[in-house]
This record gives C-alpha cells, sequence and structure tokens, in this order.
DNA sequence: GGAAAAGCGTACGGTAGCGTATGGAAAATA
DNA sequence: TATTTTCCATACGCTACCGTACGCTTTTCC
C-alpha cells in the first residue's frame, strides 16, 4: 500500500526516453524560448512561432503552460537565476587576483563569443522598460551583481565609496558599449577597450 | 497658361490655417510617432493605434504616408537630425570650459527631466538590433557624439588616443546606468554619480 | 494487457493590425 | 461661384496571433 502514500514521480525523476519521439517539456519549452527573445526580443516571442521552431504545434504548448504570460515568467525567472550563477562564479577568486579577475570580467561582457548572453541582456532589460515583473528580476540581477563586483573592489583596496562607484561603472560601461555602433570610430577597438578597462579598475 | 510650367506649391509654403480643422501633416505625425515610440517602443507603433492618437483614422495616415515603413524612415530621419543640433550645440563651448561642459553633459543626458528623450534613445536603439536602416542611423549618431566629445577632451588636454577612450566610455556609461536598474544600491546616488563623472573626465 | 494519464494535433472563434478602394467634405484656386 | 486639390472616413479583405475545445495517440502504471 506504499504506493498510495508515495507522491506521483515529478517529471525531472522519471528518466527521460533517449529518443524515442521528441517529448517536450517545460525547460525545453523555456530554453526554445530564449533563443527567440535574443534574437527578436519579447515581441517576437509569439507562441504559435515558437511552437513551429519546436517542430510542434501550440496544442503541445498549452499543455506545459497556462498561457504566454506563464512561459514569460518562466523565462524571466530561468535568466535571472543563469545569470546569478555565473557572477558567483565569476567573482569568486584568490586574494590578490581581483583586479586580474574584473579584467577579465570586462572581458568576457564585450567578447563576440558571448554575442548571444548580451541579446539576450539587451532584450531583457528592453522587456523592463514596458514590464514591471522584469524590471524586477533586472533589479535584483543587478543589485547581485554590482554587490559581487564591489566586493572585488574592496578586496582590491579601495574604499567603500569608490568600490561602488566602480562597480556601477563597470556594469554600466559593458552594457552601454554593446548598445552603441562605434566599430569605425577608431581601427584599433581593442587598444580602445583596453584604455577603457583601465580606467574602470585602475586607481 | 503659365500654370502648367509652374509647379504645385509645396506644402512647406502654403500658410498653415491658424486652427481651422486640425489638418495635420506629415510633421505632425512624425511627432507622435516619436511619442509613442517613446512609450511602446517600436513595435508598439502601429498606424491604427497613432490614427486613434491623433483623433483621426488611418485613412488620413495613408494619404501622408506610403506605407507604415515611409513612417518609421520618417521617424528616423528626424531623430538623428535631433541629435545632431543637439549634440553640437552641447560641445561648442569657449576654451577653458570643456571639462565643465563635459560634466554638464553627462549630467543633463543622466537627468530626470530627460527621461522621455531617454526613452527615444533606448528605443531607437533597440529599434537597430533588429533593423539595419536603424542600425545606420544610430552608428551615424554614435560617430558624430564620439567625434565632438573626443574633440572637447583633446581641447581639455589630452592625447587623441586617450580623448578617444574617454569619448567612448562616456557614451557607453551614460547609455548603460539608463539601462540599469540600481536604484537600491546606494542611498547617495548622486554622490555615487559624481564620482562617475569624475572618473571619466578628470585625468 | 487494459485503464489512466500524459502529450500532442486540429479546428474554431475572436482580436488587432496592415494596406486598398472609394466616396465625401473642406480648402485652395481660378 | 465653380472646380480642382487636399484631406479624411468608412468599409473591405487579408494575415498573424491568442486561447479553448476536443479528440487521437503514446506512455505509464497496476
Amino acid at each position: 500500500m506504499e504506493n498510495i502514500t508515495v507522491k506521483p514521480q515529478p517529471r525531472a525523476a522519471r528518466r527521460k526516453p533517449v529518443s524515442s519521439r521528441t517529448q517536450l517539456d517545460r525547460n525545453d519549452w523555456v530554453e526554445a524560448a530564449i533563443d527567440v527573445l535574443a534574437t527578436e526580443g519579447v515581441t517576437g516571442l509569439r507562441v504559435e512561432v515558437l511552437a513551429k521552431r519546436c517542430g510542434v504545434t501550440k496544442g503541445s504548448f498549452y499543455w506545459h503552460f497556462k498561457d504566454r504570460q506563464d512561459l514569460l515568467a518562466a523565462v524571466l525567472e530561468r535568466w535571472k537565476e543563469g545569470r546569478i550563477r555565473d557572477i558567483e562564479k565569476i567573482t569568486t577568486v584568490a586574494p590578490g587576483q581581483e583586479r586580474d579577475q574584473l579584467h577579465y570580467a570586462i572581458e568576457v561582457y564585450g567578447a563576440s563569443r558571448n554575442r548571444k548572453g548580451m541579446s539576450i541582456e539587451l532584450a531583457v532589460r528592453d522587456w523592463a522598460r514596458h514590464d514591471s515583473l522584469a524590471g524586477k528580476i533586472v533589479e535584483a540581477v543587478d543589485l547581485y551583481r554590482l554587490e559581487c563586483t564591489r566586493k572585488l573592489f574592496v578586496a582590491a583596496g579601495m574604499s567603500d565609496a569608490e568600490a561602488k562607484s566602480r562597480s556601477l561603472l563597470l556594469y554600466a560601461c559593458v552594457f552601454g558599449l554593446s548598445l552603441m555602433h562605434y566599430s569605425p570610430f577608431d581601427d584599433n577597438l581593442s587598444d580602445l577597450k583596453q584604455r577603457i578597462a583601465e580606467r574602470i579598475v585602475s586607481g
């Protein structure tokens, strides 16, 4: 009679069919949604478009999600968790390596291999201009990030006020750069970026 | 028979009725469109919505514009001209006042009274992520702005390479800040901003 | 193996938006 | 005043979405 007391197996605990018939779960939908978000923005994130991209119809979608808003909230939550994991990973560093790590962080955000990540970032921030839930998520992520890099600046020997200022400057600059179209401004952009990074990190 | 050779009077040359019946011309539509753009973004800039806002129907719209794209192009062109006039006005300054003027520029961009201007700015930049025409406009504006402030930094005594770096840092920071949600990060934000401005401008 | 649940397809009604066609009113012009 | 031009309203067809209803197939569990 133990099966009466046993809760129905949560989906994640069940064995995933290796490749029986491409069953989709909530995670698959959210990941695909984030892909679309990166290229098309929130307004391009339509149920039927996403379904076609997943190779199914929206009949499937409305089984996994209550409505479009349900998906959007899941996307935001997932994005938030990923960003927090990332920033924790980047800002945990051995003593004495703080400045190098800050340079590394700046370089990573601006790297072309991170183009998709930055596209998502900008899409979410534009989203936040019209949606209060997205706004709260962005604020939470921003505050966490700012706090993490602030600690690095403090560990690098700066005053608390100065560290806060530098931390904010760092992220503002990183996001701002990815928002601008400045390629023809100089034929040695990497040198330009290096100077900027120095200005942000160095004393 | 001279009326055959005479070109039809261009619209701008005719006297504008003082207030007969709220006739709309292309300019009125573009201005209203920029208003909507600021609050709703490009995707919210719909013909019928705009018409309702103007108190007319889209029958009027399609008399003044070929189609929606025609309006969008006009909006971009108008925005570009306005930005260039602004930056010229801000960066023409008496010798010796360059650093003060740079501080003033930073302060203006971040001012709350300029909220609408920054909303348009961000809307256009998000627009540019999906539209190549918007991308070209943004690039033109960015290069012009960067060049103007670069000259200020040079006039303030910096090397050319350093001036370029500072100029880029200035705009990246200004736009980046307006993209972030950092209000609770510190209870003295104006001090924080002041430190950042010093970091950007001072040697 | 059979019942129950999970996962998906199909069809439907409804809204919003684009662009066209056409007619009518209002203003300019002769 | 009569006649063009301007300027706008109305009506239409079309597409892209959203969300629901319902039925079919596959998987899960006993």
